[in-house]
DNA sequence: CAGTGTGAAGCGCTTCACAGCT
DNA sequence: AGCTGTGAAGCGCTTCACACTG
């Protein structure tokens, strides 16, 4: 995590939720409200979800669209294109390279890794299919700094063990497991059942 | 949301967490802080969470295993079987339809749609893919009340909601919007990408 | 006016700490 | 001694309210 914890975690995830309603605005200016409704959200609340990152606002006005939208891509990170590499070319893993927000969010998927001898050396999207053996270089050799494990629950461990041996600093992670990993490597886990069981709370009887 | 909503909503998270945890587990009691370390939260926080839907340890022992497990799965709604129609037969569709968490926790997929004409008619995983205009009757039909929807951004809306006005309660949302919903429907969004956008953010640099 | 930026209040979740039970 | 259940403290996010600005 580093030095970056000032930024309230919930912050972070509207931020990027505000960049897709930008990029999908007409206007040339655009209110907190406006982006409070889209968003869901109270307008007081993307205001300050704002101030983190400075002050972009012209009382009475508004926020320049497309001003707003560079800004704020810049300070997210999300200004220039990054290096992804994806475990697990099962179901999931196999959506995954094919979803297209990644592509069109400036993630470039530079690997594919599984150790199914059935799919190793085999084609998926384009991108080869590659045994385990391969992460460590392949990962140093294009500077990757990002992973996406989607591999059954019993690897995921080892998997994000390997991967931050290799040098991965965040992982995005499907299985349904909680990772332990060192101090300076971040973790966000997309736990497909976990939701679903709660509605089953909210909407039984 | 309804009545429910008495327990917070982090809680119902990490007691799904807590269930899977308490499946794997072999011995015949286990304490908070064992279920603590492997979900990775603060002991008191295990206790607190259980404390929501009753008195189930024993002081110097630890909860009862088996029992603990079967009275939360009861209060959680995870006790009986529970019928889910998957709307978007795609990439992420077909994933989810093969993912097997649905299927080993009492998730029954009734039905799948996809308005693409290419596509109605054929089966995926044994499941016939139907067109849109049968969703009133086949979730009226089968009585469900839990949805997925793994349709594109531009769709999802629409989609939600017509599986509203069929009757369904529960929403698991895939796609890259915030719907908008009346107060007795629950929707849960799971957004790939923007997990993956926030870890840009500690990773850059 | 219309709308931003922000101190302060509000609120809810988390953690502590300990009495009480076995 | 070991561990639960919980009141109370702590803490951080959200919302309010308003001074301020073009």
């Amino acid at each position: 995590m580093a030095e970056h914890k000032q930024i309230p975690d919930p912050t972070l995830l509207r931020m990027c939720r505000y960049l897709r309603i930008l990029e999908r605005h007409d206007d040339a200016t655009i209110s907190s409200a406006a982006i409070a409704e889209v968003a869901g959200v109270n307008a007081a609340q993307v205001r300050k979800d704002l101030s983190f990152f400075g002050e972009f606002g012209q009382p009475g006005v508004g926020y320049h669209t497309k001003e707003l939208l560079a800004s704020l891509k810049r300070m997210m990170g999300l200004d220039e294109e990054m290096e992804v590499v994806v475990v697990g070319a099962g179901a999931l893993g196999s959506a995954l390279i094919n979803y297209p927000g990644f592509d069109n969010r400036g993630f470039r998927i530079v690997a594919v890794f599984d150790n199914n001898p059935a799919k190793v050396g085999h084609r998926l999207r384009g991108y080869e299919i590659m045994a385990f053996d391969r992460l460590k270089d392949t990962i140093a050799e294009h500077n990757v700094s990002l992973a996406i494990i989607a591999v059954p629950r019993t690897a995921a461990q080892a998997v994000a063990d390997a991967l931050i041996e290799a040098g991965v600093k965040g992982i995005l992670n499907f299985a349904p497991v909680t990772l332990k990993v060192p101090d300076d490597v971040v973790v966000r886990s997309v736990d497909l059942t976990l939701q679903l069981e709660t509605l089953a709370y909210y909407v039984r009887d």
